[in-house]
DNA sequence: ACATTTATTGGCACCATCTGCCATTAAGCG
DNA sequence: CGCTTAATGGCAGATGGTGCCAATAAATGT
């Protein structure tokens, strides 16, 4: 099976388990239920997804990762504020509503749901690593610096703020400007953090 | 039973666990084997600890909690650099030399096994809200303002990167010099971020 | 088109994690 | 010393999660 199928096999169970997530709650919600949801066996489901918490990673992933890309992007001679306007916003626009809606409930669920948070912060550190390795190539330092590494752990601790705060503000349904004040809030902390740099 | 000595309890407890730990990692370490190590039937350990993961809390916490009480002591006129030098070091010195190795040891832990770096990171969100009031009470701003929040995010995640560097650097045992060392990192890495506040 | 190999799935058994319930024991107290 | 209350331990049970093998589907060779 190629990667991609497999990718979307994933995706799909991990929507249905989201919903379920948001609906019942993840303690009252078993393999088991996710797993009919998705039409799939309960043995397959699991090697899909080897913790039942995991099934939030391909939509949070699909965020994650297309930010990753905006920063990976990033020219040397544009602000970072200036790209992020640039870059920020089509990227928005290329995900579906519903995935959006799905990523923001999974954030806000987190802040209840002990194995959920969990998993974030995880999958933030993972991002946090691709941030390190972008900003050590930008500034011609190794990536295991103690520096490179503070300044993106500082950049990442700005973006884990302000997506609970975008989270939290979305919560009766996301519109385009809560999203442009989510971006604004990014480039104004990371300006700020930036002086530092 | 008073909660001193439940405090008590859960830390002989730990320190059992984060040996085994050590020993022959996370998952090959049952709970029942960690009950038996500390004399106490598998249900009360279970009772103690409702995740096999959270046995490493006490000894952490210690120290989270160590910290969180130097930065509660600073004082409004001083630089938290110097408060730091001034502080920290006491605090070293009144915990047991075994605690210390046992602290570092379960960070460099987190490093492979999953489900101890997610208890780890959970624990650093506490410690980050503890910061976020005391930052909040010195700036005389609401700590549920987005700039308090990242300012405590970020000072939080000089300290995780901080953490995981001496812990690194004290793999072959914990000398003066290496916390020294840590102190400094910490106090240089938390000035240039203090530029930016 | 058919046979063969190979990867994916599902079913089953199994261990570990964790919880609710109740009997037992220990601790605090008049 | 009796009484009350809290902590403990044992047991059953649900769920999480894995290894193993058979069945099936997909890719490949002829």
């Amino acid at each position: 099976m190629s990667d991609e199928q497999r990718r979307r096999q994933r995706l799909d169970i991990s929507r249905h388990a989201v919903r379920l997530f948001a609906e019942q709650g993840v303690a009252a919600t078993s393999g088991e239920q996710i797993a009919q949801a998705a039409g799939v066996s309960e043995r397959t489901f699991w090697r899909y997804f080897p913790q039942k918490e995991s099934c939030v990673e391909p939509l949070l992933t699909k965020m994650v990762d297309a930010f990753c890309a905006v920063v990976r992007a990033w020219p040397r001679e544009i602000d970072l504020i200036d790209h992020l306007r640039e870059a920020y916003s089509p990227l928005l626009d290329a995900a579906s509503d519903e995935d959006i809606e799905a990523v923001l409930s999974v954030v806000r669920l987190t802040h209840g749901e002990r194995a959920l948070r969990a998993a974030y912060l995880m999958l933030r550190e993972r991002a946090e690593d691709a941030l390190t390795e972008v900003l050590a190539e930008r500034l011609g330092r190794p990536s295991d610096g103690f520096d490179v590494r503070v300044q993106a752990a500082s950049m990442s601790a700005v973006l884990k703020v302000a997506t609970d705060e975008v989270a939290r503000a979305a919560a009766g349904g996301v519109t385009t400007e809560t999203l442009d004040g989510h971006r604004e809030q990014i480039a104004t902390a990371l300006r700020d953090l930036s002086q530092m740099l």
